[in-house]
DNA sequence: AAACCAGGCAACCGCTCTCTG
DNA sequence: GCAGAGAGCGGTTGCCTGGTT
């Protein structure tokens, strides 16, 4: 390859947060001429991108039938449950929430689902030390978190082999832990959905 | 009021897959 | 069957914002 038009194609290369003009130029082009050819879209609309920034861009945040805002009680259940299924397979995920994109769905699992089975398992650690302890006096309290321990495991567990889980049994919240607040009334209106469609 | 921190999200990076010649 | 180019995907990063101290 000639290194020279690389390099000057090097320096021309915009990265970074999406100017407004560079999202109208890219609206106004797809409208007149459709999707294509990324890298030539990119050069016949005069964006200073890749092929690979400007699909990006349209993809997850230009397209006309993309959905902002929350995702609902609803979304929430059917992720988890295609997570379930499927594992990190976010653009497949994507396909049966209309609207939603891989990256949305990624960000909204790591920053949301993620939290809780991580607070979920310190909860275990801690509640095993605590009925360790206590040296299994009171075997029905100690029973109620082990199996929601076990069930986060077992989730957890299956979640990084991408295999299936059985979440029927998951996430019964007792608040038999300090923090009770740790799971809000959506989560927990979530994970009753999750399991009513289970049963 | 200022500094610090954590969460959320847009965007980039690198790898894999698919298509075409 | 092979190689190269482009598209797609998942992981990661960095910035912005709102909350807390």
């Amino acid at each position: 390859m000639d290194k020279r038009t690389c390099d000057s194609q090097d320096v021309e290369v915009r990265k970074g947060p999406w100017t407004m003009e560079e999202d109208l130029i890219l609206i106004n082009y797809i409208a007149n001429h459709g999707e294509g050819v990324w890298n030539s879209l990119a050069r016949s609309a005069g964006l200073k991108r890749t092929g690979k920034s400007c699909r990006l861009r349209w993809l997850n945040y230009l397209r006309p039938d993309v959905r902002r805002g929350n995702i609902t009680p609803e979304e929430q259940l059917l992720i988890m449950e295609l997570h379930a299924k499927w594992g990190n397979r976010w653009s497949k995920i994507a396909k049966h929430l209309p609207g939603r994109t891989d990256n949305e769905i990624k960000n909204f699992w790591r920053t949301r689902i993620q939290k809780h089975i991580k607070q979920a398992e310190n909860m275990n650690r801690l509640s095993s030390n605590i009925s360790e302890h206590n040296n299994i006096q009171q075997a029905s309290t100690s029973q109620t978190s082990t199996s929601l321990a076990d069930s986060i495991e077992t989730y957890s567990g299956n979640n990084n082999n991408n295999n299936n889980i059985n979440m029927g049994t998951t996430f019964h919240h007792q608040g038999n832990f300090p923090n009770e607040n740790i799971w809000s009334m959506e989560d927990l209106w979530s994970m009753q959905l999750l399991n009513d469609a289970n049963n």
